[in-house]
RNA sequence: GGUGGGGUGCUAGAGCGGUUGAAUAGGUCGGUCUUGAAAACCGAUAUACCAGCAAUGGUAUCGUGAGUUCGAAUCUCACCCCCACCGCCA
């Protein structure tokens, strides 16, 4: 949600951010229709405070003569409340359901363009050099017996899988290092619910409207089941206050993520990149509008870090303004090198998403100088399970068949190879 | 699924037809005291919109919406949400 003021102030900038995003926004309606609800309501006011001024009299009043003659004044006025009342109404929806339709403004470094206009900013790490003839992640791991699609196809469907015997037991290695990584920078770890109330889908600009193809949507209960952690992580605080001392606070959340992939019909239907299912353990910030900037680089930071203690080569990109989606004012992807394709896939993603989730969940803090003010909100990725399991698979290949386990992760582990 | 209880300010929590934008406590901010701090004491402390250079004034807001009434945080109805107990399951 952006702020009327703002826009009243600011329409240029709403139309141009707004179009980077390639997104049609009509400024002069929604100015239109809030100036007339400005009539409306100017209207109204003026009307009750005469009915208020006339309710002194009446307990002012000596006698019932008196009394029964403003009452009966105060009958006359009141019959053009309705209307009033009612057009009133009216505007305030409609401009609502305008203002509901605009995406959060890309803030100044993104690039413009869409998908394709996206920047690599760095690469880090060394690509692997393979003296023998590689093989993809589905050809190792059905070899080893690792995951398994085409039984999970039998008793679910199309995407999904099975993980199986060590690749199982790393997912959850990748879960203590993101957590003992995180809870050392005062990340809070959590296991949140996957399902959340269809308000805070729409709050989170998870959803437009209720019959949103890309989620899971459970009509006798009125949940959605989450396609990340970062919307339970966000909700869990709508309509709260924080103290500004509090600020930043940061959590750390592991769940399960489902996704329809609705608009994907045909895109990596092989093996288990794209799937309706699997684990994240994602970051979620709430910070001071001032800090928030600061903190999106902190969360891409511990995103590479995590990444440097894997060992695997990635690149970041600086996400095109037409690609950020409805809430995020800024994008950050990693990329992971994914040998058998010789290409970067995205494996992590972090967004500022400033004061339009916590606009619509209304959460907001309380400043030291008084008063209130919205806070920002911000996710990253930490290990999207799957994708980093297809990573590790790929880039510790052995010439034998066998896959090296990360070192960071063998501590948490009782083999070092896959065999 | 059954039966009760409840949603009030930054927070907790009173109020249950007009004098209530709302007691009280906590928090926060300012001050007194102190070498400094704590404690204690004193004071201040909602938001939005409208008019105005400003001082200030007007209006709204006690879950949401409708109703009763001259007047509603307070009464009635509907809806949403939360909680407790019982049953059921783990």
């Amino acid at each position: 949600m952006i702020d009327i003021k703002f826009i009243r102030e600011n329409p240029d900038k709403v139309v141009e951010g707004a179009k980077k995003k390639g997104v049609e926004v009509d400024v002069d309606e929604i100015l239109e229709v809030e100036k007339k609800k400005r009539e409306f309501l100017q209207a109204l006011e003026d009307m009750r405070a005469q009915k208020n001024k006339a309710n002194k009299e009446i307990q002012g009043a000596r006698d019932k003569k008196e009394k029964d003659k403003i009452i009966l004044k105060m009958q006359e006025l009141d019959k053009n409340s309705d209307r009033l009342t009612r057009n009133l109404k009216d505007l305030g929806e409609k401009l609502d359901s305008l203002l509901l339709k605009i995406p959060n403004l890309p803030l100044a470094g993104v690039p413009l363009g869409g998908e394709k206009d996206s920047v690599v900013v760095e690469k880090v790490g060394e690509k692997p050099e393979f003296d023998f003839k590689i093989k993809d992640y589905m050809e190792i791991g059905e070899k080893l017996d690792l995951i398994d699609v085409k039984r999970a196809a039998k008793m679910a469907g199309t995407r999904f899988g099975f993980l199986k015997k060590e690749i199982a037991l790393i997912e959850f290695a990748l879960v203590r290092v993101a957590f003992d990584a995180l809870t050392k920078k005062g990340f809070i770890p959590v296991i949140p619910p996957v399902m959340i109330k269809s308000e805070m889908a729409r709050g989170m600009g998870f959803i437009q409207q209720t019959d949103d193809e890309e989620a899971y949507y459970l009509p006798k209960d009125d949940l959605y089941l989450t396609a990340t952690s970062e919307q339970s992580l966000g909700s869990m605080h709508s309509g709260e206050v924080f103290e500004e001392k509090d600020l930043p606070k940061r959590y750390a959340g592991f769940s399960t993520c489902f996704r329809r992939e609705a608009g994907s019909y045909g895109k990596d239907t092989k093996g288990i990149l794209r799937v309706h299912q699997f684990d994240k353990m994602e970051m979620f910030s709430f910070t001071k509008p001032e800090d928030s900037e600061k903190e999106h680089k902190f969360l891409l930071e511990m995103e590479k870090s995590l990444m440097d203690e894997l060992k695997l080569p990635y690149q970041v990109v600086n996400i095109a303004a037409g690609d950020l989606g409805m809430p995020a004012a800024q994008k950050y992807d990693i990329e992971t090198w994914i040998p058998s394709e010789k290409r970067y896939r995205e494996t992590h993603s972090t967004s500022n998403c400033t004061d339009f989730q916590a606009r619509r969940l209304n959460i907001r803090y309380q400043k030291k100088t008084g008063g209130l003010d919205f806070v920002h909100t911000l996710n990253g990725t930490a290990f999207a399970i799957g994708r980093t399991l297809i990573a590790i698979i790929e880039n510790y290949q052995q010439k034998d068949g066998s896959i090296l386990v990360p070192e960071a992760l063998q501590k948490y582990l009782s083999f070092k190879t896959i065999k």
